[in-house]
DNA sequence: TTTTAATTTAATTCG
DNA sequence: CGAATTAAATTAAT
């Protein structure tokens, strides 16, 4: 009782209930910056961890391990709402999309005017969706200062050719403008009755497209991606599947503790932790106070469509940093890409993920590797995907390109980078065991979302618009994967090794200190090396829980740090 | 969807997972208040109720059985989990108990004073256990407001007689005050240092009893009666092991639907239900949130041992409604009793329990037959007792004394109320196949704990004060015994048989009403008699689990609802 | 009001 | 089936 410095370990059973009367009186104990600090890091890498984890940071932030969990427990259903509105934006913003296709080929004429907020009122929809009551989702164009807006080619809003509904394939191509400048557009135009009226007269919006907007307790909506059945509501979700997670040192949090000794070793490894079952999608600015910058979300989605194509070629809009690309609809292609291309989810049996995958079923047919980056996180600009699932975020060099790929809510989306676009690929670890690596790109990445033909079963890829929140991912230049240090500096050397051409593009930047001392509490001396992917395999295919949370393998960080291995 | 009143509550079958995604958005079907009565009400009959039952319950309900199924596991966890809190106060209040005892012989002073929240500083706790961060267990004396205290007689705390710790037959007593009045005490004692030295250095407490006290990871505590190594150190529980069950229509809930018919008949004669491992030990507000009283736990316990005597004799406390009794201790003679009378726990091959018992082993040397009332509840005041399985409560007519027997986590309590002291037993059925046993009677049970001689391995009663919560049977006199109503009926008639005396006191009422109609759906129309105890015996013997949960032997209620058959 | 700690309850997984 | 855990929903404190 004299001697011990602070290792005391909390009284391991002070938890069961301290209110015998269970009189409701809850007291609530607010974690303190430094806590959240930890927490906030470990949960960037680890979003369920462990009893023994959840032990460790109770004895380090002096909380009950009660608390520990149920902070983990809330901070999950946090990510978990807010991915839920992200949806419920994006889907409502692929209605606004495909409402205005539709008037594009029915009518050729404007679209009708979108309300300021929430839904346009010539939807069938729900009052309460844009009632007051329920204040309207922070979308996009309402929430959003309006970045300074380039002016637009006319032709891409002056083409309003009156196409059918194109259920087969067609070439017919009407052009949309991008999102704000058609929302600019839309809400200069008077709410006229001639575009007011009841648009469900003709088409009958299967249930699941209005979904979220219903009143109706109807069940969790389906991927809109899925909709051959009505091919000319093409769902193109436009906030797209933004998910996201930041460290608060990465959000520059003040206050921020260098606290490094929270991923243990062992006691990752070890987790079988339940993998949730919803992708997270949520804005940042919801989670990270700390972020200044507001990301603008858009309300209209673009599609480009590269009928025949079995792998959409790469287009490279006109773009600026200010202005987002311009696209074509043409949905009668939609379902012209039937390469049935399953997304490579490596982390559902990413055991071997650090492994170089033989010729597996990958988006592109490239014959070479794919080398998959295990990371936790994507970050553009403020947008940011976080991997709470498997398959929430992969990230792959596939041949010539780079993939992340999101499934969110039963959508599979992706963005290409091509391999000749990036000028540099930076990797930076911190004191805490976990690693940004920057990629630096030239131009905008491509986006696709997978679409799945019913009746064939068969999934393709059909380019779309920037799918990243405020389409950020077509201004931001700097890709950002946030994993456990060690295990993507494998990752990035499994690169190297497999694309040589990287080598030029690869560095190693030690940002800052060595763990502290207190990590070595926390990283037992384990000397190993770096293993290298051969030895490295079994390890991985030790936990088969290895990926889904990106949980870090027992080696110590500080044999990360320093000098990288393969200066470049 | 025309007719039909409002029976149409949850869509059944809605739950087959809609999203192909696989996003376990779990479902959470939340039961209706009206499936929740039904619940609650078969639950207070049967814990665990076989499939068949459960497919009964799930048409009734428009549930899927399996939601039933988890219902009433989840049901049983929750029991078992307050079971478990609460009787981690009682060895918190028991280690109180020792401690003021302990220092009551060392030192003859004052006790150290208690802090405000969580244990005595005395005690050799990790600093965070006071921590801000981690608020320490509200222990009873903190959580609980205070009743209107009584004046207690000063003589009861001013006796402290520095008697030594008497290891062996000492005659020295020493008088505590109750729980309260310590309580108060101990708390306007300033932690002056004189006190707050560290006790551990002269006395090593065991584990057990540091249990969930002490930081380190101690297994699950033993009762802490059993304890002879340490005669001076008595663990008398004070909270008791106050466990509960009500039935909803007990506890006035509104909106309660006249269930009746779940307590089906050969469903339930055939449950091989698997029988819990922990009693139950929980306090009714955790599980009735409509029991407006709340208890007040009191914080230290008192011990009235009778030497010599192998039956306590009764020791009629001077109390009052508002005033818990004063005794004494006296820890030389905990082990003088040496009368090794192991609980009765008929239920436990309780398929005789219905017929007379020849001379057993019971808590009595009486000659007269016991008589066992099976129940499944035991109500004082708010306090509870639920039997889940067979040794949790045992009901007994002893010779000249009714015997609540309890036992908890290897504890065996009980109380005693003299036949004397009874005023009347009613005996009210309502429409559920259930019936209420009403004590009331004159004066306050006395109160036993059974020890253990590790040394001989024999047992021992010896007194002690209130253990229901709140000691709540020092100041309501009216004991209830919920059960299945002909099963305690028939019981009821046979202690009128062996004792008839107590026809004055029993009184038969028709509290209510028929069974429903709907009851007879669930109710064969088995017309059978009422069996007399020659030929209910082999019935009950037809199950072995008869007791362990109280289950209802397939008699059509209606047959015993009616005028009574020994009027009075 | 929003955020968040904490509770309750339904459901899942594993042994 | 139970134990442990988790998510969903809710409550309540901030």
């Amino acid at each position: 009782m004299a001697t011990t410095t602070e290792p005391l370990p909390n009284d391991k059973d002070q938890n069961n209930d301290t209110n015998a009367t269970n009189n409701g009186a809850r007291k609530r104990t607010r974690a303190t910056p430094e806590q959240l600090a930890v927490l906030e890091d470990t949960f960037a890498a680890n979003v369920s961890p462990n009893s023994k984890l959840r032990k460790q940071l109770s004895e380090r932030l002096q909380m009950s391990e009660r608390s520990i969990q149920i902070w983990f427990q809330n901070r999950r259903a946090k990510v978990k709402h807010m991915q839920k509105r992200a949806q419920m934006q994006m889907q409502q913003a692929s209605i606004r999309a495909q409402l205005y296709h539709y008037h594009q080929q029915q009518y050729g004429m404007q679209p009708p005017p979108p309300p300021p907020y929430g839904t346009p009122p010539i939807m069938p929809l729900p009052p309460q969706s844009a009632s007051p009551s329920t204040p309207p989702p922070p979308s996009a164009t309402a929430m959003y200062p309006q970045p300074p807006r380039v002016p637009l080619p006319r032709h891409s809003i002056d083409s309003p050719m009156a196409t059918p509904p194109a259920l087969t394939t067609s070439s017919s191509t009407s052009s949309i403008s991008s999102a704000s400048s058609l929302d600019s557009l839309a809400n200069n135009i008077p709410n006229s009755s001639s575009l007011a009226y009841p648009l469900q007269d003709m088409v009958n919006f299967p249930d699941y497209l209005q979904g979220p907007l219903s009143p109706s307790p109807s069940p969790h909506p389906e991927c809109p991606a899925s909709m051959s059945s009505i091919p000319a509501l093409v769902p193109v979700p436009d906030a797209g599947p933004t998910a996201m997670l930041a460290t608060p040192s990465q959000a520059s949090m003040p206050g921020l503790l260098p606290t490094d000794d929270i991923l243990s070793s062992d006691s990752l490894i070890a987790t079988p932790v339940s993998i949730m079952d919803h992708p997270m999608t949520v804005r940042p600015q919801d989670i990270w106070p700390h972020h200044g910058m507001r990301s603008q979300s858009v309300s209209m989605a673009t599609i480009h469509s590269t009928p025949g194509s079995s792998e959409p070629s790469h287009h490279h809009f006109d773009r600026a940093l200010s202005d987002p690309p311009v696209a074509t609809i043409d949905p009668s292609n939609l379902l012209m890409n039937p390469s049935s291309q399953p997304l490579p989810t490596p982390s559902q049996d990413n055991t071997t993920s650090h492994d170089t995958h033989p010729p597996t079923p990958t988006p592109s047919s490239h014959p070479e590797y794919d080398v998959y980056l295990n990371c936790t996180t994507l970050t553009i600009g403020t947008w940011h995907r976080l991997k709470l699932r498997a398959s929430d975020l992969v990230c792959v060099l596939n041949g010539k390109n780079f993939e992340w790929h999101i499934e969110d809510a039963g959508c599979h989306f992706k963005m290409e980078i091509p391999l000749s676009s990036v000028a540099s690929i930076e990797y930076m670890e911190d004191a805490n065991g976990l690693a940004d690596v920057h990629f630096d790109i030239s131009e905008s990445p491509s986006f696709y979302m997978e679409t799945t033909n019913e009746k064939t079963k068969t999934h393709a890829w059909i380019q779309c618009s920037d799918f990243t929140e405020g389409k950020q991912a077509s201004r931001f230049f700097r890709h950002t994967l946030k994993g456990v240090a060690h295990q993507i500096k494998q990752d990035l050397m499994i690169l190297m090794d497999k694309y040589p051409d990287t080598h030029r593009l690869i560095r190693f930047l030690d940002q800052a200190y060595y763990p502290s001392p207190s990590a070595s509490a926390y990283y037992p001396a384990d000397s190993s090396n770096l293993m290298l992917p051969s030895s490295y395999m079994s390890m991985a295919n030790a936990n088969p829980y290895w990926n889904s949370v990106c949980q870090v393998p027992p080696q110590p960080t500080m044999l990360m740090t320093g000098a990288p291995s393969y200066p470049v």
